[in-house]
DNA sequence: CGGGTAGCAGTACGGCTGTATGGTAATCGG
DNA sequence: CCGATTACCATACAGCCGTACTGCTACCCG
């Protein structure tokens, strides 16, 4: 066997070229040359990596939502290592769908985009559909346990409550984007949404 | 004067021709060759009536968005005139943002559409932000005249409770286009938001 | 009833796209 | 140390893109 090469460290550059160009430039600006040149690679080895656009997309979408769903995760573990009370260890990992400095407005910008793409997409959209499921069980899942703290009332229905909850961080993002994360108390709306349902918890 | 066209008729009959497109190929799929052939003329006749193509998408943009309020619009005539509690006017007015019949739908995806490219484009988000304000001070209105008429307990901020209900919108329509319209019961969830605003109501 | 202008179609052009292909360099097993 | 195999680059190619340009046709005004 000859000249090996780490496929995983190689096929992560790229993805990390990817989102880079896709929050600067927007789907539009995406092309195999300006993703070679943003990856410092060229052109025939990303072909080498993957066999077309379509599978590029794909991994590169599949990256994003499972980077971030690690994030979350993440703030979650601390939240619950800290004790604090689910409602606020659900806004905590919430927020951080929010596109609120610079870091995090990139990821969302990637997010965004691929979804956008994900309506004429149906690879994308089966990615789309997994990572959303995750997002909707694990809040729905807090929500349960909300319940079962008493810090949420018996009888709501929690996936429709997890729903409710991450539409609103959605459209937050969404207004946020728009309208410059100073334009108005994103975090505060987003705790009032969260409030609504964990009304036993304040 | 030679031969005289109506220059509006002819804008509206390709920016809808636009938003078929749009609607069913996503931004990728809308070029002018393309664009043509589904309003049935030349090429060089949309040139003749948008000087490039980015005055074409603003245009497009704002027809939309404008069609859109008017619908909007009009449904509160409608619940107004019937006397209907501002809480019910409102929901019934909202859903009308929300994918749950192919002709929402493809308004959606017209909207989806361009408020991503808007991320990338400062003429669109222009539009996009416009909309998005009036929008908002119609829902914050609302809210107003739910504390004026008792069905909203005094303190709030309009503005917010605003923001909140249309982020839940916004984000239950994507939830809704990906998962279809009968994946759950949008418009419950979203009157439990308003709800949860217009306590006073129920 | 011409002259001129606007409506409209057709085509040509440079540039960029995604993909296919050929070649070179490097590194492994034997 | 050498042949096989993989990593990687460079270029070629067909096709579509947005725009510029040319020319024809139909109409209004004087």
């Amino acid at each position: 066997m000859p000249r090996v090469a780490d496929h995983d460290q190689r096929r992560a550059q790229i993805a990390r070229a990817f989102r880079r160009l896709l929050a600067a430039e927007g789907f539009a600006g995406v092309s195999f040359s300006r993703l070679a040149a943003e990856a410092g690679i060229s052109v025939g080895l990303i072909q080498h990596y993957f066999a077309s656009k379509d599978v590029l997309l794909r991994f590169a979408y599949d990256d994003a939502v499972r980077r971030l769903g690690e994030r979350v995760r993440d703030r979650v573990q601390e939240g619950a290592a800290a004790g604090l009370p689910v409602a606020d260890v659900l806004l905590d990992s919430l927020v951080e769908l929010l596109p609120l400095d610079a870091e995090r407005d990139a990821e969302y910008r990637v997010r965004q985009g691929l979804q956008a793409q994900a309506l004429h997409d149906e690879g994308l959209a089966e990615v789309a559909r997994r990572s959303g499921g995750d997002l909707l069980a694990y809040v729905a899942a807090v929500v349960d346990d909300g319940v079962a703290r008493g810090e949420v009332e018996p009888g709501v229905d929690a996936v429709l409550a997890a729903r409710a909850i991450l539409a609103a961080v959605q459209g937050l993002a969404d207004q946020v984007v728009l309208s410059g994360a100073d334009a108005f108390p994103a975090r505060d709306v987003l705790g009032r949404v969260v409030a609504a349902v964990f009304t036993g918890g304040r």
